[in-house]
Order: structure tokens, then sequence, then C-alpha cells
DNA sequence: CGTCTCGTTGACCAATTGGTCAATTCTTTG
DNA sequence: CAAAGAATTGACCAATTGGTCAACGAGACG
């Protein structure tokens, strides 16, 4: 049986379920934080049942990982060698950060794994990943050489992008115990970042 | 008696002994993926010898983290009013990266606690860590408003500076899988930040 | 209706783990 | 040296937790 495809409406219900439990879950307590239980419980089923979908707890979270994947790299496939240079890498950073905020859950998933070593996911980081991040970078830097952007190491970027908009998700919690609760937090980082980059690209 | 001050050679021994077998074991697992047993490994005592030092998994851990807070928030006192705002401020930059390149451990550890929702240190974060922030971030816009550097929100810029240089250390996983195992990372680092926070701060 | 697969669960298990305790050994000191 | 206190440990415990299993219930389908 393909996990990616069930047979059954009952179970793409309950596959439904289970994933969006254990996001709540994983990204909250990370993986040995964890608990089936407390998975099933959220998803409304019982221990075993669940196990009846899902051969493991690490099968659920890998199931979680590689079914985020794409998602949560769209916004950097999304950069194009036809757009201005600026604008293309600007529109990158402000949809990174609109997902950190559509998507901190997610955020916190990838974050927790990566902080422990990534080491479910190595694979998918020296392959997929790095080269979709090759590919990003040496267009990059054809800007760069072209005098169409300033001259920056393309892979340092795209991490500063990374990091700084991810932050906003992953430690959310010291942003708030800075700045207060709420939302609002984000429009102010979309503005700081834009000035951020904007220069930081500017020829010269 | 007071954690800080033990009254014996063994115990000034032992007690470090477990600090440091923790920060290991605390900073590659996590909270809940640490055991008291591989931490009593690590430290080379039982597991009840290391409970007579320390009692409870989370004090070791609350003691970790008060402990290496005036460390981990020493750059950023340094900021000073009298230098060269610009130079002030890429100086702390540059300060923060070497930490995470002298202690990833200390920063994987703060990472793990936040990423989770800093449950131990919410009273630290709210407190003196705000307080900190809050004396910076009006450093930082008075020298924006005198005209010295640009006019960009100090919260943000703090944030951002937290993110770009810890990224090197809580997520040197991914870092090294796409660039590659190694060092020297951290000099293109420090590079690309120095462009990237000059340009932002320049005037005008 | 009867059968057969799918879905569900209570009871249970072994391993892990944070923590306790009484007993023992080692150090210090009068 | 002898007593007092500090340091150490093997044995043990209760709770948690990932996972199993046999049995039972519920739909689908001829």
């Amino acid at each position: 049986m393909d996990a990616a495809a069930p047979r059954t409406r009952i179970q793409e219900k309950n596959r439904k379920a289970i994933l969006g439990a254990a996001l709540n879950v994983f990204s909250e307590a990370g993986f040995r934080g964890a608990t089936l239980d407390r998975i099933a419980a959220e998803a409304g089923l019982s221990k075993p049942n669940l196990l009846y979908y899902f051969p493991s707890k690490e099968a659920i979270h890998v199931a979680l990982l590689t079914g985020l994947l794409d998602l949560w790299l769209d916004p950097l496939r999304t950069i194009e060698p036809a757009g201005d240079p600026a604008d293309e890498i600007v529109g990158y950073v402000l949809r990174k950060l609109d997902m950190a905020r559509q998507f901190p859950r997610e955020s916190k998933l990838f974050a927790n794994e990566i902080v422990q070593g990534a080491p479910r996911i190595m694979d998918i980081v020296e392959g997929p990943l790095k080269s979709l991040v090759d590919e990003k970078a040496a267009l990059i830097r054809g800007w760069s050489a072209a005098g169409r952007i300033a001259d920056i190491d393309p892979y340092h970027l795209i991490f500063s992008i990374w990091a700084t908009t991810q932050h906003y998700a992953d430690f959310d919690a010291q942003v708030h115990g800075i700045l207060g609760p709420g939302d609002g937090h984000f429009t102010d980082a979309a503005q700081f970042l834009d000035h951020l980059y904007r220069r930081a690209l500017a020829p010269g």
C-alpha cells in the first residue's frame, strides 16, 4: 500500500487527521517530546488504530516532512531568471516571510529536525534541496556577474533569508517575549527585510 | 546550599563535569531527548551520584541556561553609544557570528529551548533580556533619529542579527549539507554579513 | 443474508527513564 | 586514630511510552 495513495475514504480522512495532529504535536514538542498517545488523542483515534495507518512514530514523522517539503521549497522555486533580479529576490524574501506567518507549525517542524542534526532528512538536504539551492545560487551569481545586483555570495544570501524569515516562526516565543503578543510584527518585519535586502542587492 | 557556590573541591570538579556533559547532551538531543544516564556517563558519574549534585534533570537544565546567559548576551552589551554607530553594530554582528563558531553547543541549547516555547526561561526573556534589548534598541533608534544611520526598526535589526548569526550554529547540519563540511564557511559568512549590514545601515 | 475485507480496540508487553534509598566508602578534621 | 560528614553506589520503583495481538464490530458486495 502506497502511503500517499489511500484506498478508501475512511483511510483518506484518518490519514489526514493523523498528519494534522502529528503536525501540531511534533512542531510543538519535537520528535522525542511527541507521544503517540497525544497524537492519537488529537486525531480522535485510539493508539492501536493510529498504528493501523502508520507502522511507527518515525513513519508519521517522515511522512509529514516529505509531504510538506514541496510546500516549503515552493517560494524558492519561483525565483525566475526572467524578472528583475532585486524584485525576484525581495519577492522571495516576502513570500518566505509570509510562509512563516501562515505556516509556523511547518517551520518549527523543520527547525526541530534540523537543529537535532536532520537525522531523518539529511538525504533530502544533500540531494534535492542542495540541487535546488545550487541552481538558484548559480542564477543569482549570474546576476551579480552581469552587474545587475551587487557582488555577494548567493549561498549566504539564501541562508540569511531562511534565517531572518523563519526566525519569526521558530523563535516566536522570544519575539513575543520582547515585542509583546500579536500578529502585527510581521508587517514591521516585512518592511525591515525589504529595506535590508533592497539595499544589499543594489549594484555598485 | 547555593548551587553557584560549591563548598568543596570535589563538588566544584563534579559540578563542572556535569554541566559540561549536560551541555553536550542537551544541545545535541534537546531537553526531552537527553537522558540522565547519558549525562552521568559522559560526566564519569553514576546516575545517583549525579542526582546528589543536582536535584533533578530540570535543575541541571536551568543551571546551564542561567549560567550561560551572561556569556550569551555579552556581545550585545558591548554596543556602546560612544563609538561610530555602523561600526558598533557591524562589530556586534561579527562578535555574534564568532560566538556561533566558538560556542555552537551553547547556541543550540538556547535554540532548542526557545523553539519549544522557552518554557523554562520565559521569565528571563521577558525580564532581563527584554530590558537589555529595549536599552540597545533605544540607542539605535537615537542614532537613526540623529541621521547617523538609516531609519530602520531596531528590534527587527537585532532579531535579524540573531537569526543570521546563530543560523550557522543551530542549523549547521543544513549549512554543511549544502556547502559541504568544514569550518571555512564562517569566513564567507562574515564577509557577507559585513556587506549586508554595512549597506543597510548607511544613512540616507 | 452471508461472507469477506476493512477498521477498531482493550489488554498487554518490554524497554526506557527520572528519581529514591539504605548502605557503604572515602575525606576531613579534632 | 576516631568520629563526623561528604561522596558514591547497587538495587529498586513507578510512570511513561512505542508497539503488539487477538478478538470484535462495521461496511461492502455477491
